[in-house]
DNA sequence: ACACTAACCTGCCAA
DNA sequence: ATTGGCAGGTTAGTG
């Protein structure tokens, strides 16, 4: 258990794995870039359970390219691929990962307390098309120590490009700027997800340019 | 509901029959009670899969007494026996019959939106040790009507002692108040269930003397 | 094929 | 409104 470096910076590792697979030297930045998606401190549930709840505001914004039970390919710090399917419930209107993560969080021996980091590593090809790759760090609580506290001051995740902080945005600013996720217009309109309509956009009074 | 004698009050000439199998003269109910415990509308995966789901709130009040994997007799109104096995899946946290179930199905040509109630016939033996034995009423749904109406103005369960309609209760409550199920302590304690923990009693706030 | 077990998917509810 | 937690119907896996 001690030999593991399972902390914070582990994605920076496979980040260079990732350069070297993609047969690219590694020269920095330029050429790939890790970035902090969100993270979340594990429930009982999600260890208990076989499904792990994935935050609404961050399914909509990192997985809605997603098709509805579709699986993916996560990487761990040890190059390990996992593969988690995505689920919609769309009574509960709630996003999970079902099949596969189970798997992981035994081998892994995730505790309600532990955190997982969700990064994305672009790998920029030049010519080729850039491929993307989820890249999942575990932090672990052993220690005690609150993660909230532990994330605020590390200096794991280069190349934040765009928010670094989300998390601690209230979620309609986090949802309306930018990227994926919903584009408010004026009228309302059906927010499709993994082509089921899962809401309504809703016109924000005094948002009006 | 006209020449079959399927219907709810069955179990009461059960109650009869087993006064008279305990060599007991049938005096009334104060030498044997029979109580309703609970029913369930039988579902597609009742009858078309070998197993039966027990509601879990039922399980945890009227079998917990009951030893994992053991065979428990039930008789119907026809004092015929019937002996299911109780299986308690821990992954799932589900009660289920399984060995001996499917048989009764076919015996019975079980249907979905068919009714079981099962009962308790309590023979009060004086100097012997009181015998109880689980009584299974069938009800068929050949006439359509919905069985919680046709449950709702009958005259079924004699000596109804505790709760007589604890399938409208919220589940806390039908769970803590009385009897077999789990007994709600200051502290929380492992629920142990077939000799397993399955899980704690939880201390609620506001419920304590 | 069958019996048993585990897992998956869906829904509900309350904090 | 979100989501943690869980009940339960159904299906899949395993011996």
């Amino acid at each position: 258990m001690e030999g593991q470096s399972n902390n914070v910076s582990d994605s920076r590792l496979m980040k260079g794995v990732l350069d070297e697979q993609n047969s690219q030297p590694t020269m920095g930045n330029s050429e790939s870039s890790l970035q902090q998606l969100f993270h979340k401190v594990l429930t009982p549930s999600d260890v208990g359970n076989k499904t792990f709840v994935i935050p609404r505001r961050y399914a909509l914004k990192y997985f809605s390219h997603i098709q509805h039970n579709e699986e993916v390919d996560f990487y761990d710090s040890s190059t390990q691929s996992w593969r988690f399917k995505l689920f919609y419930c769309q009574s509960s209107k709630k996003f999970t990962f079902t099949r596969g993560w189970h798997k992981f969080v035994q081998a892994k021996n995730l505790k309600a307390g532990d955190t997982i980091i969700f990064n994305l590593c672009e790998i920029k090809n030049g010519t080729h098309e850039n491929s993307n790759t989820f890249v999942i760090d575990v932090v672990k609580n052993d220690e005690g120590l609150s993660m909230d506290l532990a994330l605020n001051h590390n200096d794991v995740a280069v190349d934040v490009d765009a928010a670094p902080n989300d998390e601690g945005l209230p979620m309609d600013l986090a949802l309306n700027h930018n990227d994926v996720a919903v584009d408010v217009d004026a009228a309302p309109t059906p927010v499709l997800l993994f082509g089921k309509q899962i809401g309504w956009t809703k016109s924000k009074r005094g948002n009006e340019v």
